[in-house]
DNA sequence: CCAGTTATGGAACAAGCATTCCAAAAAGCA
DNA sequence: TGCTTTTTGGAATGCTTGTTCCATAACTGG
């Protein structure tokens, strides 16, 4: 053993994450990746089969560090409402820190750039809408029994999917605006909408 | 006067714009362009400012082309309801015909690769995101008339605004998934709980 | 302190890119 | 038919890209 790493490979990562995160795969060159994580040219192509391969990886970061916290969310508390509330406000507040315009989602950003060309990817993403399509159904079960509400299983599983394609929308969007209003504006209305389906 | 252009201007944007919608901007090459259209290389810079102009007015006529007549059904028939119904109808429909995975909207396409870093390509995407929110306010607006239900002009505007965000998201999901069910069961959902909305 | 091993990062490479240029072709006009 | 005007599309340009290579540097085990 000899010459350890001056950047580990979880370094990498997460700093190609962020890259591809901001900029998307085809505006994103290697030189960018160096320069942005530190790391050595060669180390992409010996640690990775190359640019595709380390962007799949930055997916499955993404996911692990700002996706399962948000999914946790939505297992959380006795009122399901307040889970999604929680839910939005997370990654909100996520856009906050960053400042406007936002990064949006790395999920929903690969859905329009890469997925439809790239059925690795494309696999990768709807897992991700699956994962929260799930998590949004059982906030859902949860909303419904803490306001004795009525919902079969396949309108939950209506309203579940709804909810998860409805925020795809809403951190697309948030790559365009300026004011962070507007999220805060989706959110409430949303949540109004839930409230009224839990209360009929 | 001499030589006319075996390919009009109008031909030349029309198919650029196909292109462009389909691909991105990033991973559309000048070749794929000339090879799409039949038209010669040097049309797109003697007619055009290059790659980023005629880009442009590809959003300019996919707005003209396919989002114009959306909007005019959001102004047609008395209840409000069933004109946001013909517009998602008007979308699915097009999905339909172009098969799964779908285009999506050239707009919210344009939203996660462009607009945050191209100024111009922003106000653009911004624009389109009034229209369409102006769109749905004025259908609310009828159905809430239809259905005797009272909204005030700043719950039609928060409804307006989060109807326009949401179905970014439904045509951003476009594109990575191969079922077209999903996006009618999104339809389905919404408009159940407008629907429910305008009887409370 | 030396030998062995492995990461390093600049140079090199071929391919692809957007853009420019221009000789030739094609059409209108007289 | 000839002259002018304008488009045309291939060649050329200079730049950037993703990827490979390798002499060097740096660390470890003995």
């Amino acid at each position: 053993m000899a010459r350890p790493r001056s950047k580990s490979r979880g370094e990498l990562i997460g700093g190609a994450m962020r890259v591809f995160w901001k900029n998307g795969f085809a505006s994103t060159s290697i030189e960018d990746l160096v320069s942005a994580t530190g790391v050595g040219r060669g180390a992409i192509y010996t640690d990775f089969g190359g640019k595709e391969d380390l962007y799949r990886h930055s997916l499955a970061a993404y996911r692990a560090k700002f996706v399962d916290p948000a999914l946790a969310l939505l297992n959380d508390g006795e009122d399901g409402l307040d889970a999604i509330r929680a839910y939005f406000d997370y990654f909100i507040a996520l856009h906050k820190r960053h400042g406007m315009p936002g990064p949006g989602c790395f999920f929903a950003n690969a859905m329009t750039e890469l997925a439809p060309h790239d059925a690795s990817v494309k696999d990768l993403v709807n897992q991700h809408a699956q994962d929260l399509r799930v998590g949004f159904r059982i906030a859902l079960k949860r909303a419904a029994k803490a306001h004795s509400a009525i919902l079969s299983a396949a309108e939950l599983e209506e309203l579940a999917g709804f909810l998860s394609t409805a925020s795809q929308g809403l951190w697309s969007y948030g790559r365009s605006i300026d004011d962070i209003a507007q999220l805060e504006c989706f959110k409430k209305a949303l949540l109004k909408l839930l409230h009224l389906r839990m209360q009929s």
